[in-house]
DNA sequence: CAGTCTGGTGTGGTCAGACCACAGAGTCTA
DNA sequence: TAGACTCTGTGGTCTGACCACACCAGACTG
């Protein structure tokens, strides 16, 4: 067996042996094409594969940037597949939202046993940003993605972490489309910056049961004030 | 701008805007090329990226099964991305566990609140062919994660259900290898077959919190094993 | 007439070879 | 020495071709 899906277990296996690590670059496409025996169009299909996954990025011209390099970006290669089949309609935005809700009242949970978590600090400077007087609808939604992402990521599950980040990526659009549609944007604003700020004080003060509540009805409520707003 | 991006673009907004839904089909590589004005080369790298995220799957020959046909299949896409970055090392299997722990744990809750769920049928019927006694180990862990998908799917999300089938898909290899690892197979698989139905029965009776409680000792006791045995 | 064979047609899969823009490294020149 | 220059290797794209495949309609055969 030959072609495009060879080349794909090809980089997978260097992968898993380690012969190929993040950071590392693969050979370059023409080369590539050689070894295996296939045609440049082929190798390139895969790599195309992989870049849309985060496995790898690809520059053009030389130097540092220049190649094929591997990375380790999950979140972008789920969230594009999420986004998709979101727009096939076979993933409810509700049940991303469901998602959403367990992974977060899991993960403040998780944060409460730990509140000296840097990630912690990071999303309290989070918040601060997002007191700007002088902030559009977008960079504050930007700053709350952040902000969500931060506390997933202060549990220390590596994949639950990329998992909402990569809900973030699928939602990103719609959110913003959904913000437009409120009635009284400024006012809601103030609404989530307070409930931000109670969400963070139960983890810190190592709550996980308030902190838990706290991160639901946040989440679901606004879910429900934009489904409101956009029907 | 144009290229391999657009492609991908075009086929999300049409997915978007419902031009285009499951079952239908994509027009021939050479006519979305003339279409779009790109060569085929570039439309079919990102055909590809679609087919590797479980958007679409292509067929040679004429007929129903030819050409490139909109499917829903995120587990695929999904599954994908977490066997290749747990290749990369970045996704530690100890957090695919417990993201899976996390899901399962909260999905049997959900489940135990509507027994009646036809997946809770089904899960009991793979059990059942699980008691077969000429079973191999690769097809009795076929049915172990089937009925741990179905218990899923009977909480009723279909983002919690595409990612556990997703994990399972990243994890099949391993499994399989560290089973044949263990020192005494037929001895776990009388205990997990005992664990299965005592995570059932207390979903069944609607007892939310036991079968929360079962289904993490029984996920979690399990990897510990397998990680004792494969260092 | 019923059954079988045989091209025709359109599909994705792959290939070979070419040209482009790009970015760095080295070289030449004023 | 500072600037302009060519050289080289990278990914991005295009063109045109051939293949295997599977259906379908028509011709052929008994």
């Amino acid at each position: 067996m030959s072609g495009y899906g060879a080349v794909l277990r090809h980089v997978e296996s260097e992968l898993t042996a380690g012969r190929l690590g993040v950071g590392q670059q693969l050979p370059a496409e023409r080369r590539l094409a050689e070894d295996l025996g296939v045609s440049r169009a082929t190798v390139r299909e895969a790599i195309r594969v992989l870049q849309a996954m985060g496995v790898v990025r690809s520059g053009v011209g030389s130097g540092p940037d220049a190649g094929t390099t591997v990375i380790a970006d999950p979140a972008g290669g789920l969230g594009a597949a999420l986004r998709l089949h979101l727009a096939t309609r076979r993933l409810p935005m509700a049940d991303l939202v469901g998602t959403r809700v367990m992974i977060e009242s899991h993960s403040v949970r998780a944060a409460a046993a730990a509140p000296d978590h840097p990630d912690l600090a990071r999303a309290a400077e989070l918040l601060t940003r997002m007191d700007a007087p002088d902030l559009d609808a977008d960079a504050f939604h930007q700053l709350d993605a952040d902000f969500h992402v931060a506390l997933t990521a202060a549990a220390g599950n590596a994949v639950n972490t990329a998992i909402m980040a990569a809900l973030r990526d699928a939602i990103h659009r719609t959110v913003l489309d959904a913000v437009q549609a409120l009635p009284d944007w400024s006012r809601t604003a103030v609404r989530l910056r307070r409930e931000h700020r109670s969400i963070l004080r139960a983890v810190q003060s190592g709550n996980a049961d308030l902190a838990a509540t706290r991160v639901t009805r946040h989440v679901e409520g606004f879910h429900r004030e934009w489904v409101r707003h956009s029907t």
